[in-house]
DNA sequence: CTGAAAGCGCTTACAG
DNA sequence: CTGAAAGCGCTTACAG
């Protein structure tokens, strides 16, 4: 609809006639490729300044790079993402590099179709955070475009690079500490999915919880509850677990938010916590430190995490294929919800 | 570094030779142009199937449009942006439109630095929300690509959409049932903010705050704080308005998290919510239904909000030129963190 | 209704 | 070190 042919725009050869050279050589000053002599580059760079140019990404997308990354959330809720985004957009500061995202509402055909997107844009590199992805979908997508996923466990893959907290050393770091302040029937509230396979994070939770009880000599108290991330899922499954006759004392959730409900929950059951019921949550979001939460959580560093994926990312760009798997140790932060029992 | 030339690759050209037809005609059915037979349609789709064809995003992009919307939020904390996004995906579900985020980090020269972005990538439009961009920025950008804003009152624009809720009218109603239920030291805790112009939701909400005390007849109890999003600068607020000789008996936050960090602030004060100080927030997001916040909100619809946003924009990426202003009603949610006192 | 051809703004071998 | 030319995969007048 709109006019195309903008008569007053500025391309690569207004730059070209104003500075005096060839196409070609402001393509090169442009991409920082080799062989230009240092006058060419600043008589361009001149121009470039002059005029106000800017490269027109879809041009470039048609040849070389666009210069563009996708970035995969599952959704906008989790605050632990805007950590990871903030590691992601550092990393990137100083490159030519722009993060643009797309949120996948924590569906799989969303997500898949997300991918497509980015690799229709002629994206250079996706990162994706949580995939929910299945694994015929992963393989075709790592075939089409440099990727990294984030908080997926699959340290022999060769295709792609990972970055990951160990989930299975904070599930256990969560056991033991509640373990050491006397609790013994410490439930694990977990996230519900339809394939159970060990790549995704709240399966290693799963297996370090695992690890843990029966190290703690727990391994009869050993209690796993799926729950979608809909609150009225949630709630439900809380109610259900609170009411239940072997009631825990101790519940250890997955994620943040869901560790925040069982602490309504049992609000609203009369339970006392931590007298009655510790809780732990896992990412240490700013609402653990909240004094009506104040919620022991496990940090992993999302920031690192972040920063991590987009270095690697950029470096397989550039042209790394061997597959590089990167771990960051989670730390345990305890607050009164888990606190010590008199 | 990669190939680029993919053998393998299927283009339009390989789908005309398929169908038997020209590349023009190729193109005119899956833009759904006008001027082509059932015939040569059905043809066309086949091939296109059966090839598992994709448009080549920036091919399009340099002869005419990409079919990619930009979405641009100030954070990624705020859940109530959660409700946005998906009234936005709801509304571009059965177009070819495909919606991509960037995330300013509530930073001005971010902000503009990822419309400058969006721009270069030929996106057909961008939807703002809740922008902190400089006045000429605006009109720079708007004149450039068209713009939807969310969350910026300019009724009188006339090169832009825009779509709110009733921030003054919001405002409004927290104040008239604060009144109601006997409350006479009503603070609102507002944003900081550089420039003070009066597009801004927190510049509404301040307008209406002002004009429901005035009609309650409080206009000596007026007082206004302002504070960064950061945790810190929050607290420092809190703490000073909470221990200050003429401690305010109500608190109404411009958003959600401030008053979650409010009553955290109140029960480290030892402070009892709502005997001596009732709390309310803005956006209703999920964490006001909670049992240890019970927090009292406004509700500003916002996947109605998204929908609106986006069904406007694609208006205008079709040709509409006359500006439309979308109003929608605030509703206030009254829970027990502002429960009558007895 | 259908198609041949020009051209969008870049990058990339390649020749000089 | 520098530049002329081909070409990336589409869309758009235009001619038939």
């Amino acid at each position: 609809m709109a006019a195309r042919k903008k008569p007053g725009r500025v391309t690569i050869r207004t730059v070209a006639a104003d500075a005096g050279v060839s196409v070609a050589a402001v393509s090169k000053v442009l991409r920082d490729a080799y062989g230009v002599s240092a006058e060419l580059r600043s008589k361009v760079n001149a121009s470039v300044a002059k005029l106000g140019y800017r490269p027109h990404a879809a041009a470039r997308g048609m040849r070389g790079q666009t210069y563009t990354l996708g970035v995969l959330f599952p959704d906008m809720r989790n605050p632990f993402f805007t950590d990871i985004l903030a590691g992601i957009n550092a990393a990137l500061e100083r490159t030519q590099y722009q993060a643009l995202l797309g949120i996948s509402q924590s569906m799989a055909v969303i997500e898949t179709a997300l991918a497509e997107a980015m690799i229709d844009r002629q994206m250079d590199g996706i990162i994706v955070v949580g995939p929910r992805l299945r694994r015929d979908d992963v393989a075709d997508i790592v075939g089409k475009i440099p990727t990294v996923f984030v908080g997926h466990h699959q340290p022999d893959a060769t295709a792609y690079d990972t970055v990951n907290n160990d989930d299975q050393m904070g599930a256990m770091l969560v056991v033991r500490h509640l373990a050491e302040t006397g609790r013994r029937n410490i439930a694990f509230l977990s996230l519900a999915r339809a394939d159970l396979d060990d790549t995704v994070v709240t399966a290693q939770r799963e297996i370090g919880y695992r690890r843990a009880m029966a190290e703690c000599g727990l391994e009869r108290q050993i209690n796993i509850l799926q729950a979608e991330q809909s609150a009225r899922e949630v709630q439900a499954a809380v109610r259900h677990l609170l009411s239940s006759r072997n009631k825990p004392d101790a519940v250890f959730c997955w994620t943040d938010f869901i560790a925040l409900e069982v602490l309504s929950a049992a609000r609203e059951l009369m339970l006392s916590v931590p007298r009655d019921l510790a809780v732990v949550g896992y990412d240490n979001t700013a609402y653990c430190d909240l004094a009506q939460n104040a919620l022991t959580s496990v940090d992993q560093s999302g920031q690192v995490l972040g920063l991590q994926a987009a270095r690697l990312l950029v470096e397989r760009i550039k042209g790394r294929d061997k597959a590089e798997h990167f771990l960051v140790n989670p730390r345990l932060v305890v607050r009164a919800s888990s606190q010590h029992i008199a």
